[in-house]
DNA sequence: TCTGGGGTCCTAGGACCC
DNA sequence: TCTGGGGTCCTAGGACCC
């Protein structure tokens, strides 16, 4: 079969209602109980619901009041504890991390293994089940009792589906050669990006489960779902599947967002909100040691209509002013005179290195014509882009008499710096000079200071 | 008291460039 | 002057996943 491995090698390993089964383990008096967790406000959503709630119609993703109806009393109803839920899942990874270096985590509760990469495996269909059985049983002992569930198979897709197939605490080993016999009886919702609406729209055609799937032609599938929905579907109705265990995934985009308990019409409100989900999408910005050339902002009103509304700055930031400063002219521009059910913020479009000399002219040589030669307005080629010393854009580099400052433009053997002090107000930009441009701007004897250029 | 929060990927149209 | 493509970037929205 094209694109799939010969052997069963790609373990999908998941852990069974995970965030309620580890509140039941560390609370004894819950075991055997229905349990909820989640949002547990009138605006909740179901995040995790217990095999025993499960029962009662409780699932993942529905309001938490619908799940309230179902429930009968006596159902616990919490709060997730994340810290609680990552220390166990990092139990598990360690365990994952012992059988193959490539270990691909999707979720908290959720990787792929590829068991073929240290070479050392039985990789016969005996051979894996024992080795994962013995796994799986090690994962509950190390965990305190959790139970997991695995696939094992010879593409990722078939492992994860072998992994719903007897859950919980279910491991299945698909046998190569076996893959069409498996999926083909199973509704077109086991394929990986077949969710609501795609399996509204393949109904409409008859289509139900895989097998029917595959009666439908490649250009009817593009002509029907696009070109690259299209082509997926039609190779997954196949068992087609080439995609590789990937040990590390980059970060694309960095986002907060928040559902008010009631719709918030507020401006003064909705402001504070906004710089409190810019201070942390900027944190974690700060702690992934990128920059950010695009802002977004999120509103949800009343009715659930979502708009977003994003710029794109010309030179990547790592400040949380400069996002702030984007994110408010965002909301500005927004009718929100009936209410806010969400407001959200994001970041995206990262570099990896600070542009940070052309921010520094920004700041620093205010002589620059307003409106630059039109050739000059689009971005110029990274080649073309003056070297500038990689220093962190909002980085704390100085506190002294003037308070706290912060690197807000370098380059060319000058550094720009952000105070925010007694003596200097809120926001003033002080610029200091070496002849060294390696040299850090947290090197205060080293720099002098020049007034000439200083906001 | 229907509908969370954090992500990824894709599409489509318009601007702009060659 | 009219008529074109292709490619890339940006924006907005939608589907999907856990």
């Amino acid at each position: 079969m094209v694109g799939v491995r010969a052997r069963a090698s790609i373990l999908h390993l998941d852990l069974d209602a995970f965030f309620a089964a580890v509140e039941q383990r560390d609370k004894p008096s819950l075991r055997g109980r229905p349990v909820i967790v989640g949002g547990i406000g009138t605006r909740g959503v179901v995040s995790t619901a217990s095999y025993e709630a499960r029962a009662f119609g409780a699932r993942s993703a529905m309001p938490t009041s619908e799940a309230r109806r179902r429930c009968p009393p006596g159902t616990a109803f919490l709060h997730p504890r994340f810290q609680a839920y990552r220390a166990s899942s990092r139990v598990v990874m360690d365990l994952l991390h012992d059988l193959s270096p490539v270990v691909e985590q999707v979720s908290v509760d959720e990787a792929y293994v590829d068991l073929a990469a240290p070479g050392t495996h039985d990789l016969s269909v005996a051979g894996v089940r024992a080795l994962v059985a013995d796994l799986i049983d090690r994962i509950a002992s190390a965990t305190g009792g959790l139970t997991a569930s695995a696939g094992v198979a010879s593409s990722k897709m078939l492992a994860k589906i072998g992994s719903d197939l007897e859950k919980p605490h279910g491991l299945v080993v698909v046998e190569p050669g076996r893959e069409l016999q498996v999926i083909e009886p199973l509704s077109v919702r086991v394929l990986g990006g077949v969710g609501p609406a795609t399996a509204e729209r393949l109904k409409s055609f008859g289509v139900i489960t895989v097998a029917d799937l595959q009666r439908m032609t490649l250009p009817d599938l593009v002509s029907i779902f696009g070109e690259s929905h299209g082509h997926g579907l039609h190779r997954l109705a196949r068992a087609q599947d080439d995609r590789e265990v990937e040990v590390e995934r980059e970060t694309k985009s960095i986002s907060a967002e928040e559902t008010f308990d009631v719709d918030v019409p507020d401006r003064a409100r909705l402001d504070s909100e906004l710089a409190a989900m810019v201070t942390r999408v900027g944190g974690r910005l700060g702690q992934s040691a990128s920059f950010a050339r695009t802002v977004t902002i999120k509103v949800r009103h009343h009715d659930f209509t979502t708009h977003t509304r994003s710029a794109t700055l010309t030179h990547a930031t790592g400040e949380q002013a400069v996002v702030l400063d984007t994110a408010r002219r965002l909301l500005a521009e927004v009718d929100v005179s009936d209410g806010l059910r969400l407001l959200g913020v994001g970041v995206s479009g990262f570099t990896s290195h600070a542009q940070d000399q052309l921010a520094f002219d920004e700041v620093d040589e205010p002589d620059v014509p307003a409106t630059p030669e039109p050739s000059a307005s689009r971005e110029p080629a990274p080649e073309s882009r003056p070297s500038a010393p990689s220093w962190r854009t909002g980085h704390d580099v100085r506190h002294d008499e003037l308070g706290a400052g912060w690197v807000w433009g370098a380059g060319r053997g000058r550094v720009s710096v952000r105070f925010e002090g007694p003596r200097t107000g809120p926001g003033a930009v002080r610029t200091f000079a070496s002849d060294d441009p390696a040299l850090h701007p947290a090197d205060p004897p080293d720099w002098r200071e020049r007034p000439d250029v200083s906001g």
